[in-house]
DNA sequence: ATCCGGTTAT
DNA sequence: ATAACCGGAT
């Protein structure tokens, strides 16, 4: 039996994470940071946050700039500027309360369908269906005996998926089975060893035949995404920067102008007079 | 050089 | 459906 197994090895094997002891405002937190970012580079910077931000309110009142910057070199700095939105939200159109209703949260900035998903299973002990990356890969190996899910999860994969939902501590299933999906059913060489359920695993039962999906490996070096961080990091380090000052953070003058006003337009930077920037302060 | 990850805009 | 969006670890 798939769930009494992966359940009862996640209650002897789960980590201590600080967000699977904090109330609703820390379990949203941690998803902002923890979508395409892992675990381990999101818990200092997760720390610092709540310590300074620990409620929607408080974060509510704090700049663009002050996010941004506490943000750090997590990535992806959109979700620092949602994630504030989010809180302003909740606290004037809210009253301060995380909606506990699926459908609401889809509403809220930053929130997709994963998040909304895992917030009501997370924060709220809810059912839901939650698909991330870690959950599908398991799935598809045991369930389905293939070594790695679709690009994005299929309307078939998802009523099949869902019918494995259990009625009592729905909410388990869905940190049980990520967290085996996390740490031990894992992209490369997975633990097989040590999995609770690999006398039940399709894959395994088939011998591991290897899925001959290509998954395109995004490059950094030179791209704009790399641009753009070094230009919101040196705006981090410094108040205010002349465009002069950002010409010799980047060697291709084109890619930085477009980058200039690619942040300028995500609400990322902000002009300050002529010619300089800062990160946007209100 | 490759790996790991959701949301949003088009 | 596809593209754009980050950066530390290995």
């Amino acid at each position: 039996m798939l769930e009494k197994e992966i359940i009862s090895w996640f209650k002897k094997n789960k980590r201590d994470l600080p967000w699977r002891k904090t109330d609703t405002w820390g379990v949203l937190v941690s998803e902002f940071m923890l979508q395409q970012t892992p675990v381990n580079r999101v818990l200092p910077v997760y720390i610092e946050w709540m310590k300074r931000w620990p409620t929607p309110a408080l974060l509510a009142k704090a700049t663009p700039a002050q996010v941004i910057t506490a943000w750090g070199r997590l990535g992806y700095p959109r979700r620092a500027l949602r994630l504030h939105e989010c809180a302003k939200v909740i606290t004037n159109e809210y009253k301060g309360v995380i909606p506990r209703d699926e459908s609401e949260l889809r509403k809220l900035p930053g929130i997709g369908e994963y998040t909304a998903a895992a917030m009501v299973a997370f924060a709220f002990s809810g059912r839901s269906l939650v698909l991330d990356i870690n959950i599908r890969r398991l799935f598809a190996r045991i369930i389905d005996g293939v070594e790695s899910p679709k690009l994005s999860a299929t309307k078939d994969e998802k009523s099949r998926y869902e019918e494995l939902i259990p009625k009592k501590d729905p909410h388990l299933w869905a940190a049980a089975t990520m967290e085996l999906g996390a740490l031990v059913c894992t992209s490369q060489s997975p633990k097989c060893g040590i999995c609770p359920v690999a006398h039940e695993c399709t894959w395994r039962s088939l011998d591991y035949p290897k899925s001959d999906l290509i998954k395109r490996t995004q490059s950094w070096h030179g791209t704009d995404r790399q641009c753009r961080g070094t230009v919101v990091q040196a705006l981090r380090e410094n108040d205010v920067l002349t465009k002069a000052q950002i010409s010799q953070l980047w060697d291709v003058p084109s890619q930085l102008e477009k980058a200039l006003l690619t942040l300028l337009d995500d609400g990322l930077i902000e002009s300050r007079g002529k010619n300089k920037y800062s990160l946007p302060r209100n």
